[in-house]
DNA sequence: TCCGTCTATGTAAACCTTTACATGATTCAT
DNA sequence: ATGAATCATGTAAAGGTTTACATAGACGGA
């Protein structure tokens, strides 16, 4: 009884009485075929409940209309969000989604690409920021499908990318500071080794010149992202005394940590200093005071992406090697206007 | 030059000089074959780089490899940790997995059926506390394949469930309230309609029996589990002027909104009043005071799932109706020694 | 020497589609 | 009336495995 036989095309055919292809024809090119045709394989369809075999079309057809999605750490929240973008656009266009959990494992990274040279998965998303460990190595192993890199681009590929626009997204940021009189704006989180904390401050330096505001570089900190990176940042601030009246600072993660180490030290926040975050993560509006920060669309990126794979997929070229999207200011508390004329 | 045309078992057969039964058998059962001649294939599999095609595999065996995981919001942080631990365990054994996003849509429920009638998922794994519906029906339909319900169980079934032990984990936090000094213990949540809310109450009740303090019905209020309805909970209890020292919310979500109604009534906490949650959702750390609340042994429970589901697809009878993992105790400060006597 | 057993391998069917090509009927233009 | 073109359908191959069954050789015991 686990298994009572699932209904063939060939079931069907008998029933309607025609051949397996006109069957086939009917179900998947309905206008080449006669309208009473129809109409018999239909209801034969009906009394069977046929269900066309996907192994059998994949095998046949050699495309399984799966898509693969490969991500460092599946229970990002920040990943998640963006998967239901994904999910939902795919689903749409009849494809399924499979997903890979790599930890930054190379053998697991290798291990995945069966799905890929087995024909398993059509395309690829990428939330890794690299190719998959093994890919594109001698003749035999898997070739590079369709990929579309999200959140993290591939360096020195061609690989389309989507994601947020970093840039502009922290130009705005820095500008609501400038807005409510900052002038001494600090920018906590400065890496040259993460793309996304380059562009975030580069951003942050586009608005202070707009602004004829001088940067002045002490006011500006390393930070890898880390919540601690953050705290330690600020607390540097203090011993060696040089004060901003604001922070703008790489991520929300970042930002939680200059919150902690500025309630440490007894201020009353946003009074004594302002905070600005990016991403919008989910926190960000519980911690105290609640986090005014540039919230990343993270649906819209999950569907812009996987559009651009469907795309792919159908032979389109692509179109332009990025897409960005854009950050939308949330204001909540950590921002107040400048007070003591800094 | 998009498909290169990937190695078959003919190809290696070939090479190796042998029939592609032979080549099937070296690799799948190499004891089946003389040393020699799996040498020879080996060889021949390294030198094509072959790898054996997944669809034309399952289209075969009748089966995929795969399983479907249905959960109402993928979006959410509870299910995507539990991912995780789904994930991990899928693919050790060789198992993919496909996600799909219901939304509580019965329109997409019945969508994803497709996989399984279709062969392209093995088992289930549902989040949504439901049989998808269109599951069942009449002949021809999709049959039932092995199934795991996680999270919420699925009512009047015979479908195996994993979760939190939600009764023993309240009457740990309450114990903990408790042995803090605390006797006038609210409970936040109370619901009819929501296992998890029910299982929770009979918790926190059995921790109070237990020690011998009489249960205040004023102190038990409704809640469907949402910030607002915490909230509203706890401005109730002032309005009506029945106090208790400590709350014990049903989850981290409903304390946060008893939170945000003590601290808009000024009052300083825990000093004032001490909160518990349960969940240990990512902001529980965040909010101020930090939450004291049960941590879900998320990854665990993933495993735990995953695995129920892979014994009943080897055939291994379902050992238990349900398996339920222990809930940590995470103390922050939120909670602290009743003060007033009370 | 002969027979039965065991081992290693090969042959071919089955899994279920899609689709190129063939066929026969119908329509249309000349 | 005839040939070409169009249309609806059927036949059969191809897609790449796994595996039941067949075969043949080696080996051991009587």
């Amino acid at each position: 009884m686990q298994h009572q036989k699932l209904a063939t095309i060939e079931d069907v055919a008998a029933i309607a009485g025609v051949s397996i292809a006109t069957v086939s024809r009917a179900i998947n090119e309905p206008g080449k075929v006669a309208d009473e045709t129809r109409r018999r394989v239909t209801e034969a369809v009906a009394k069977t409940g046929y269900t066309t075999n996907a192994m059998a079309r994949s095998l046949r057809m050699r495309r399984s209309n799966m898509i693969l999605i490969l991500a460092p750490d599946v229970g990002d929240p920040n990943f998640s969000n963006i998967l239901v973008g994904l999910e939902t656009e795919a689903s749409k266009r009849g494809y399924g989604v499979l997903i890979g959990n790599t930890q930054n494992d190379p053998s697991r990274e290798t291990d995945y690409l069966r799905f890929i040279s087995s024909n398993q998965a059509d395309g690829l998303i990428l939330f890794t920021g690299h190719l998959p460990y093994g890919f594109g190595q001698q003749h035999g192993e898997a070739r590079l499908p369709p990929i579309v890199a999200v959140n993290e681009p591939v360096p020195n590929s061609d690989v389309p990318y989507v994601g947020v626009d970093n840039f502009e997204g922290a130009r705005v940021a820095t500008e609501h500071l400038i807005s409510q009189g900052h002038k001494r704006i600090a920018f906590i989180g400065h890496s040259t080794s993460k793309a996304v904390n380059v562009l975030r401050e580069k951003g942050y330096r586009a608005a202070l010149d707009g602004a004829g505001i001088s940067i002045d570089p002490r006011l500006i900190l390393d930070g890898d992202g880390t919540t601690e990176s953050g705290r330690a940042a600020a607390e540097h601030m203090f011993v060696r005394d040089v004060l901003p009246s604001a922070f703008f600072c790489v991520n929300d993660a970042t930002a939680l940590g200059v919150i902690i180490a500025l309630n440490t030290r007894q201020y009353v926040l946003p009074r004594d200093f302002s905070i600005m975050g990016f991403d919008d993560i989910s926190f960000a509006s519980f911690v105290t005071p609640a986090l005014t920060t540039m919230k990343q669309p993270r649906l819209k990126i999950g569907e812009a992406a996987m559009n651009v794979l469907l795309a792919l997929l159908e032979g389109k070229p692509s179109t332009q090697p990025e897409t960005l999207l854009r950050a939308e200011l949330i204001v909540r508390s950590s921002v107040s206007r400048a007070g003591r004329g800094e």
